[in-house]
Order: structure tokens, then sequence, then C-alpha cells
DNA sequence: CGCATTATTGAAATACTTCAAATACGGTGG
DNA sequence: CCACCGTATTTGAAGTATTTCAATAATGCG
């Protein structure tokens, strides 16, 4: 329950973390507000909501999440350890998504105003936040790119093959699985399919020997096919800095 | 032919642009590198390259796309003035994504280095960058869940009520019809709709009085239908920086 | 153990794609 | 100004991926 010191963030020092500067460790333990843990289904930030609160998610997943007029919901993306939330807020005033715990998960508190603090003393820090934001853009247009171009098989191996390589960089899991924790609900919401239609298509991937996922873990068997029908090239996990 | 000076620049002063602080125009005076004028179907950003500029949209159109390993072409969005291009390689080192004019443009340009300087001196500028990023992602939100969860109608109906506003917003066209000098497979490549459907999709709009879009001319005849058929609550324009 | 949630499966309905061909448009050169 | 050619739009018809409906099976939580 005490606070996690910056100094032995269990995330620096990845290889997926731009690596920090001497003096930004320091900055940001002051910068930190305070830890903050919340049980499965809690709702951590709300669409149209001006958060005073950002956060690191240190430890558990969640999901994006935007409602439309008609009810249905369109997963944006999956948060993990690293990501950083509230961004939105902090910025442009509100939350345009909401956010649910999809673990019991453990966050790093950051001040809203802080962030004025940020750019005005830690240039480097404030550069890093732009960055952040323009990692998140990209992936959003990946996944822009994956609900318009690919179809069914192709946006379920995609989802797999990055949450896969993802989970993988922040160590979770071991060399052929990793948690994932959510409902094919979730997933079919992510991609623009029907629950019927995901569920299928996860039953095919199985019966092909290239992916499982059952019971909250994700087993990939054959990594190269698994990437090969979701197009994707990219060789490696972008690098981007940690909050 | 000549520069177009910061200080008499058509676009800042406009309602949807958050109004310049004294001082920040003759920062970017400074930062401006010049202006450049490209001719409809240049390429002006390449995926995977890293530009050593930046620009800011002052006149015309582009699209930016994404081209996936089978060729098929998914536009992420349409620039229009006022748009900021190129952050992602100031940031990340890279684009992620193409940018080709779709009419005549002109353009400010930036010098990418210039961007650290901005940074270190300018926080509020610094700031304002890191919103027009976040502004970025919430619309590819946007349209994640519009390729997730929108119908072919519904889609092509929010398309044209997005582009419409925008387009009003900088004061381009009449009250009721603005320039899109677009094609419609722009459109189909950029909601995931097939060439075929987007076209009788839009024939069915107009059959309905709605809107009409022919010749580089969207008429819109009927917003509150349109913008219903889009389902779309938001009252207004999201008010944004300009670089 | 029992109840609510999540996953699975089959079958019918449909929105959208693909194929193919005709028409219209816009720019260029004569 | 017209004829021409390449590009863009329009339309019909057939095929298919995906959705919807509906019901059963499995899972996990209290």
């Amino acid at each position: 329950m005490t606070m996690t010191p910056c100094e032995a963030c269990p995330l620096r020092g990845m290889e997926i973390f731009v690596p920090f500067d001497p003096g930004e460790v320091e900055f940001m333990q002051k910068f930190k507000a305070g830890e903050l843990a919340v049980e499965r289904g809690t709702t951590i930030l709300i669409e149209g909501s001006k958060s005073p609160q950002l956060f690191t998610v240190l430890r558990g997943m969640a999901t994006r999440y935007k409602t439309l007029e008609d009810g249905s919901r369109q997963v944006i993306n999956f948060a993990m350890p690293g990501d950083f939330l509230g961004l939105q807020a902090g910025v442009m005033g509100a939350m345009r998504h909401s956010v649910e715990a999809a673990t019991d998960m453990v966050l790093c508190v950051f001040k809203r105003e802080e962030v004025w603090t940020l750019f005005r003393t830690q240039p480097s820090r404030a550069f890093d936040l732009t960055w952040i934001s323009a990692v998140e853009e990209h992936f959003l247009g990946e996944t822009v790119a994956t609900l318009g171009q690919r179809d069914g098989l192709q946006r379920v191996a995609w989802a797999l093959f990055r949450l896969f390589k993802r989970l993988r960089a922040v160590k979770l899991g071991t060399r052929d699985s990793v948690p994932l924790p959510f409902r094919q609900q979730d997933l079919a919401d992510a991609l623009g399919l029907s629950l019927v239609h995901a569920n299928k298509t996860l039953a095919e991937l199985k019966r092909r020997g290239v992916a499982r996922w059952a019971k909250g873990v994700l087993e990939v068997q054959d990594i190269d096919t698994l990437q090969d029908l979701a197009m994707i090239d990219e060789p490696k996990e972008e690098r981007r800095p940690l909050m």
C-alpha cells in the first residue's frame, strides 16, 4: 500500500521505454502526487469529465472506450503498464473517452495543474508528453487502417499480435503466452465485429494452431503465421517515453 | 509568391483557433522558415521518412493515408487549412503515414530542429503542440468509432457532416456549400467502404434531399438530418491551437 | 451449490463487396 | 471550340463476409 518511489519503478529500464536522463527521475518523484489502487470494473476516467488527475499505469489493464448515441460501444484500445491516461483532459479540458479497469490496477497519480509546471520547467519531459501523444496518434492510425481495410480474420490476428508483443515488452507472461484479462465482447467492440463473429474467428485461429485465448490467457503457438495473417510488417515494438 | 507574415495570417483570428498571446506571433514569425507552394498530386510527406520540415496548411487540402502490405489504402483523414503536418516525424523520428496534396496548396514551413528550441523557450507553444496532438488523437478516436460501429449510410453522413463543419469553420464555401476537392474513392478509402457502395450511399443521400456532392462541391441541404443520420451529438466544432 | 456472466454453436437474414460495363467529366492539343 | 483520351462516376447483378437471432454450454463468483 505504500507508494513506489520512482527510483524503484518496475517499468523504468525496460527496453520498450526511453531511458530517463539524470534528474528526470527526481523531477518525476516530485511530480507524482501519489498512487491509486482500483478494483476491476472501476471507471477511472469518464467521457466528458475534466479529471483533475492524470495517470501512468503501473500494474493491471484497462479498456478505453466511447459510447455512441445508439448505445453501441467502441473500445478505442487497451491500456497496459506504462500507458499514460488522461492527457486529453490535461490539455484539452475534458476526456473524450472513458477508461475502465479490466483488472485490479495500480496507477501513478499526477496532478493536472502540475502539467503546466512541467512545460515551464522540464522541456525534455514536455517533449516526451508530446511524443507520447504522437505515439498514441500513430497507433490509432493503425487501428483506423485495421478497421477500414482488414477483414475479420486479419483484424483478430492483428489485435492478438499487437497485444501479445506489447505485453511481452512489459515482461508479462512467458515466452509464448501472456495474460489477457478481457472478454471476447471487448475484443469484438475493439475490432468492430459482432461477438459471434469474433468468437468464430478466434475458434478458427485455434483450429489452425496459430493462437488460443482462454481463461484470460493468450497463448501464441505460431507467431509468424499470426503476423502474416495480420499483414503486419513492422519488425519491432515502438520505443516510447514513460511518464 | 512572397511570404505571408504571421502578423497577417488569414487563419489566425478565426473562431475555431485559440487566440495567440502577445509575443507568440513574433515567435512564430521567427520559427517560420518559409512558405511552400505545391501542386495538386504532390506527396508532401512520405511514410517512413524523417522529414526535416513541419508544415501548417495555409491554403488547399490534402489526404493523409497509409498503404497496407496488400496494396490497399486507408485514408486516415483529410488535411485542411490550419492543420499541422509532420508532427510524428518531428517527435518520433519518422512519419507513419503519407500526405498528398488534393489541390494546389500553400504551406507554412518550420524546421524540425527548431521544435526543440520551441520546447526550451516557448512553453506555451510547446503546450499547444501537445494540445494539437491530443486533438488529432481525439479525432482519430472518433474515426475508429465510426469505422467500428457505424454502417455505410451513417459513415458517409458522419464524414460529410464533419468535413462540412470544418470547412465552414475556416471560412470556405457559402452558408450551405463547401469546396470538397476529393474523389469518391478517397472518401471510400477513408470510411472502409468499397467505391461502389460509397457511390450508392451518396446517391441515397442525394435522393433523400440531405446532401449532394458533385464536381468538387458539397452542398448540404438538410444539416439536421445529416447530423441525425451520422449519430453525432457534439454541438460545436472543437477549438484548437494553430501553429 | 446456485446464479449471473461469458463463451459457443447453428441457421437465417443482410449489408456490403466484387465484377462488369456504360456514362459523364475534365483537361489537352489541334 | 471541338475532338479526343484518361479519369471519375454511375448502375445492375451476383456473390460473400458478417450480423442477427436464438438456444445451449461452460465458467466463475458469492
